[in-house]
Parts: structure tokens; sequence; C-alpha cells
DNA sequence: CCACGTATAATTGTATACAATTATACGTGG
DNA sequence: CCACGTATAATTGTATACAATTATACGTGG
């Protein structure tokens, strides 16, 4: 699984399409373009000096990931991430964060389960140092763990997307306000809860901590500048 | 919103990429082509009469989708989906027609409410007569006007995806066993949570029907045909 | 006979050409 | 002046050409 994904990885960095693709999402994420902004695909082949074939290949996978609305033969529309969107997405990975952390308390292997303690140690090193970067990381890689040990290729597939989809968000959060350290003691609330066999705390604390993130975002307002909305 | 999708839906009718997209989607997930087989773009352009460009197209929305995985310069390999991956889809839409139906509670409008209740009023007469190819419609427009009626874009987008997902199969159990009039009436039982005003009753009928729809599919090792596994 | 290397074929990646469709400009009649 | 229709430009849709990469065939030396 993670192998699967390493390829799919350096399919999307090696080739102009991957590319392409990633640099509209994070323009479009980012804010660079405005809801309902056209996108013309000669225009934007020109500013990155790749043909219209990467291009177009690029807009149909946006189309499928709902960043933009394709109307035949008329034009690509950016439909962007409202701040609606960004708060229906915690509601929505708070349920299924919860349920990876149950199934994961069933199906983690030992070495996932090493790596995870190592995670949420140096991670505490790292929040009391103040090193957002690394904070940052740890972060992610502590989910990427729990999406892995969940041992359900569709169900990591839909929080990786929503994670990356946050991602941003997610960034800016953590470096303020000491959430790093308060989000970190809630990592090893559910590490713990797997150690022990407990795949309804899992759940439970899963749903917490990821509730738990959003409310301090809506409490610092901060999403507000990473919306279109 | 639904003019949003059925906007869509147009796009994917009329353009020759929208067609080769659904044709491999449905080959895959009907059990076509088996796992990891590899699929070539000359030859599945050659087999529906268009050029390369629209099956090109078309593979990278299928990657998107995680039915088939690209490596770079070398080929796209079916992916399929296994009876694992409709069970773990059964318990993940369990717990997002839940959020979806408690939303519904909170923002269904009135026409909404009154083509849902004239849904379930139809349903229950084609029950009755045996109409498999009317109850499996109906069924379909339920859950479509659930999800329209939560009000959230993200949620809409992945409860549609996933049922798309699994319409093969629910298809198929729907005409089995009766399992229409019980269907029917756990709609019924989610319908009047909703007019009530009650979101925990009605998420918690909608966690149960899945769950139940699921139930019925393993009792009757009906899944097990449609899988790849 | 087989291991290896090289030539050849097959396949994907990207650019471009042409067709079809849609948007825009512009002129004319009233 | 403006409503309308037509010509023109711009844009997307699809096919095809060429380049780059990978798979296969085949021959030769030992």
């Amino acid at each position: 699984m993670g192998k699967y994904n390493a390829k799919n990885e350096a399919s999307d960095k090696f080739s102009l399409r991957g590319k392409v693709f990633h640099k509209i999402r994070d323009d479009i994420l980012s804010g660079k373009y405005k809801d309902n902004e056209e996108l013309k695909e000669v225009a934007i082949g020109e500013e990155l000096g790749v043909s219209r074939t990467p291009v177009r290949e690029a807009f149909r996978q946006l189309e499928l990931e709902g960043l933009i609305n394709i109307i035949p033969n008329k034009g690509a529309y950016v439909t962007g991430i409202t701040v609606k969107d960004v708060k229906d997405i915690y509601m929505i990975r708070s349920l299924l964060e919860g349920l990876c952390a149950k199934w994961a308390t069933e199906n983690i292997t030992p070495e996932q389960l090493e790596e995870m303690e190592e995670n949420v140690y140096l991670a505490e090193f790292h929040a009391t140092k103040g090193h957002t970067q690394q904070i940052a990381e740890l972060d992610n890689r502590f989910h990427e763990i729990l999406y892995e040990a969940c041992n359900s290729k569709m169900l990591e597939k839909q929080l990786r997307d929503f994670h990356d989809y946050v991602l941003r968000v997610r960034k800016k959060t953590l470096s303020e306000n000491n959430r790093g350290t308060a989000s970190n003691k809630e990592h090893k609330y559910i590490l713990e809860a797997i150690k022990s066999g407990d795949p309804l705390k899992a759940e439970a604390e899963a749903n917490k901590h990821v509730m738990s993130a959003f409310e301090n975002m809506v409490k610092n307002g901060l999403y507000e500048a990473y919306s279109t909305e």
C-alpha cells in the first residue's frame, strides 16, 4: 500500500501532467483564482510552458476532485473551497478518523505501532522547542500511519484526499497558539487506546481530536483567510 | 446544486471522453477486466472507435477514482473492487448517510420533503406489486434527495461517489428476497424522523438502514458475484 | 544451449493540426 | 440609437504526428 502510493506520487512528480495538476490544485486551494473564474487551456499551458494536452488531462482530474466545473465546449470554472466546505470536511473527517482509529486498533502492525510511538515521543520534544516545521511533518505522518494501519484501501484513500484538501489550513493552525502541544497530547490518547486494544476508545479519541482541531480553528478565525468565501 | 450536477452528467453523456470514462468504469466494476490487467490506450480506442486522446483523459479520471493504477511510461493497470472494499464502503456509508440524514433534518426544503413523501408512498405500491425496476429507481432517488437535502456540497459528492460505486450490487440486492419492502420501510423511518425534526433519530435510522442493507447482502452472499476477488 | 547485448517493435508522453462549437465584433436597417 | 444577423475570432474537442521510453525479438559468442 505504501509502495503503491509512492509510485503514484512519483508519477505525479515526474510527468508534466502531474506537475500541472498539482500547480493548479494548489493555486485553487490557496485562493489564487477567484470563485467561478474561467481557466483557459492555452493561457495556463503558456504560463507553465507546456502544450494543451497535459493541461487538459489535469483539468479532467480537477473536475473529478470537484475543484473545477467543466461545461462542455464552453470552459472550466473554478469551484473553489468555501468556509462551509472546510467545516463540513472536518465533520466528515471526525467520523471517518474515528472509524479509522477503530479499525487500526484491530489491524495495526508492530512496526506501525512502533513508528507511532516514536512519532508522538519526538513530537513532544519539538513542541516544547517550538519547531513548527517538524511538528507539522510529524502531525501529517501520525495521520498517515493511522490511515495505513486501518487496513482499508477505501478508507485510506478517502482520508488522504480530505487531509490534502485542508492541509494548508491545518499547517497554519498547528503553528499558532500552542495547538501543536494540545494536538500531540490527543495523538497520545489515540495511541494509548490503540495499544490497550480498545477500539471504541480509539474511535472516540480520534473523533474528539478532529473536532478539537476544528474548534481551535474556528476560535482563532484562522480558516477564513484560506477560503474563497 | 441539482442543476450543477445535471450539467456534469450532460457533459459525461455527450463527449467522447465521458462515454469512454463510463464504459471503462462500468467494465471494471462489472468485472470484465481482471485484477491487474493492463489497459492499453490504442486497443481501447479502437474498440470504441475513438482516438487515444479521449481514452487518455478517461484514464486520468479513473486513476483518481482509484480504479486503475497508472505507472508512468509503462501502463495502466486495473485495481478493481474487492469484497472487502464493498464491505468497507458500506461501513463508511453507514456513518456518512447518518450524518447526511442529520443535516437534512435541519436543511430540507418543503419541496424536497414532499418529493420524499411521494417517493416512499409510491415505492410502497411498487413493492407490493414486485416492480423491481421502479423500486430500484425510487430507491436511488430517495438517497439522491437525501444527499441534496443535507445542504453540503462535500458530503453530497462523497455519498454520490460511493453510491455509484456499489450501484450494481445494490440493484441486485433490492430485486431479491423482499429487501425492497424492508428497505422502503426503513426509508419511511428516516423520513418520519426528519419530519418530526429529530436529527439524532434521523441519523440513527440512516445508520441502521445502510447496515441492514449490508447485512442483507452478506446473508444472501450476493455480493461475491460482483467483486473481483 | 543459453546468457547477453543490440536492434526492432510497441507503448506512452507531449505537441500540434484541424474540426466543431461558442464568444465577440461590427455593420446595417429601422 | 439599438436590435438583430452575420462575419470573425477565440476556445474547446478530437485526431494525429513525433519524441521518449519500455518491451520484445533475435542473433551471436562462448
